[in-house]
RNA sequence: GUCCCCAUCGUCUAGAGGCCCAGGACACUACCCUUUCACGGUAGGUACCGGGGUUCGAAUCCCCGUGGGGACGCCA
């Protein structure tokens, strides 16, 4: 049985790269029928919040990411902690180390000066002829793992192929502070083991923690699981996603209108890749979804690409159901939705001209409230010339049939009467109707509103045009 | 500094020695459609980081450069 988790840390939201490990992770468990785990490594009590810990939930139930055990927590596994960090210490595969953090500070300062990696010299780990000084009285030791001193550590990474570590590159890792609470490395290892995780996917970051905790995984005689690293997203400008730097919460995109579907199916797309395929359901990816298929180098972010997927999948999405995504929009504009014209009937109108959902409400706005064209607008419109035509229009448009293929053809008749040319009438009834300049065929939109509703805007016209216009016509 | 990872169009990628003088998608340009703006359709340009090998043959394998990234915490 496959078992795969993520492991987010509290400290923030839920950003693309962890969505795209998550995604990545689930769909792995999915695939083959195995299960998939939350857990929260929030040891860090320091920099870990509550609100980060829902941040982070409500990302992944937007995204449609549910888990099937946990969410687990590490602060509340600290007893189990505490028994294997004793159990290694009676086994010797853990020894407590005495000396002072501004010791350590100077030991590192002076090897990074001599050109040398900084680390740990192992002066308190025991050593057959070795003899040991006695511990310092008053200071609490921490406790450090015994790596092996020689040899190397490798594994066979899912993602970038066979990755080795010579042992004498790692040193003895603090496992437990001088508190006594554990460390990152160590949680990780006994949580995975506990777990009985099968597939650690996550990212790159973590490839040098991998050959530490293999080796802990090996002291500790438990089962080394495969590990896939994904490498890492970059920003749209190619630079490394920063809290200041365009990280943004996958929340922030369900702000911005994108359906989470469309940016389910871009992350899928973004480091794995199943032949020429763009467009898939989740269903398909959890179908396709393989580790054999992730691109080991880093990805930039495209919010073009992303733009163009959510366009698509709003021209599929079922109208209903973009009604009630945009409803909460409009509300939150203090825009009354009332019952002629439907949104869902202006949303079918309208879906395949725009590129999310707030644009949705911008086009929707106009239908309910009470508009006001603007005046340069209705200057440029509103013509002498185009007067005579507009009250005709107006006047024969009371006893049409009320469909879009009688209301263009009143149009086309009417044009034709007064010898212009289409858009000499079409602009201006956009503008009395929406306000705007850009909206679909005018026959389509005048239906769509009551016909009294669009019979007082077109009447305007006289009011609105200038009197300048009035006495010239 | 040391260790680890990465390297195909502007971007995401296909490609696992001949199917590739490199394919798809986004973006871009032109044209078509057209009641405005879009959608849509058609066409087009642009890439294998450099140098050495291996091989009859390399984008694909090896080595060396170069460039980018990550890690070196009693953070996660």
């Amino acid at each position: 049985m496959i078992r795969t988790r993520f492991a987010p840390s509290p400290t923030g939201f839920l950003h693309v790269g962890g969505a795209r490990t998550a995604l990545f992770s689930w769909a792995y468990a999915r695939r083959h029928g195995g299960r998939f785990i939350l857990r929260v490594e929030d040891t860090d009590l320091a920099r870990s919040t509550p609100e980060a810990v829902q941040a982070i939930f409500d990302g992944m139930r937007w995204l449609g990411l549910a888990h099937d055990e946990g969410p687990f927590y590490q602060t509340q596994r600290m007893p189990r902690y505490r028994e294997v960090i004793a159990e290694m210490l009676a086994a010797g595969t853990a020894y407590h180390c005495y000396m002072q953090p501004d010791e350590l500070d100077r030991l590192r300062a002076e090897q990074r000066e001599q050109g040398r990696k900084p680390r740990y010299d192992g002066r308190w780990r025991p050593q057959p002829d070795k003899h040991l000084p006695a511990p310092p009285a008053g200071i609490e030791p921490v406790v450090r793992f015994r790596n092996p001193a020689d040899g190397v550590v490798a594994w066979e990474d899912l993602v970038k192929g066979r990755i080795e570590f010579a042992n004498s590159e790692l040193d003895d890792l603090v496992i437990a502070r001088a508190d006594g609470s554990p460390t990152y490395n160590f949680c990780v290892v006994v949580d995975d083991w506990d777990m009985g995780i099968t597939h650690v996917i996550r990212g790159d970051d973590h490839v040098n923690n991998t050959p530490r905790q293999i080796n802990i995984l090996q002291a500790l005689g438990a089962q080394v699981p495969l590990y896939a690293h994904l490498s890492m997203i970059l920003g749209d400008d190619g630079q490394k996603l920063s809290k200041r730097h365009g990280a943004v919460s996958v929340m922030q995109y369900d702000d911005a209108g994108y359906l989470p579907e469309a940016v389910l199916n871009y992350l899928a797309r973004l480091g794995w890749s199943h032949g020429d395929d763009e467009i898939f359901s989740l269903q398909q990816f959890c179908e396709w979804f393989d580790l054999d298929h992730i691109t080991p180098s880093a990805a930039q972010f495209n919010s073009e690409k992303l733009n163009w997927l959510n366009a698509h999948y709003l021209r599929r999405c079922d109208a209903g159901r973009l009604a009630d995504l945009v409803r909460p929009r409009l509300a939150a504009r203090d825009v009354v939705v009332g019952e002629t014209p439907s949104l869902a009937a202006i949303i079918e109108l309208h879906r395949d001209r725009v590129g999310n959902l707030n644009e949705l409400a911008d086009v929707a706005e106009p239908f309910y409230i009470d508009l006001q064209p603007r005046s340069e607008l209705l200057a440029r419109h509103l013509t002498p010339e185009t007067l005579p035509l507009l009250d005709d229009f107006a006047a024969r448009l009371g006893e049409v049939p009320w469909q879009a293929a009688a209301i263009a053809a009143l149009i086309k008749e009417c044009v034709a009467r007064h010898g212009l040319k289409m858009p000499k009438l079409a602009m201006p009834v956009r503008v009395l109707l929406t306000g705007l300049e850009q909206t679909p065929s005018v026959d389509a939109l005048i239906a769509l509103f009551p016909r009294a509703t669009a019979l007082e805007r077109l009447a305007r016209a006289g009011r609105l045009a200038s009197p300048a216009t009035d006495a010239a016509a």
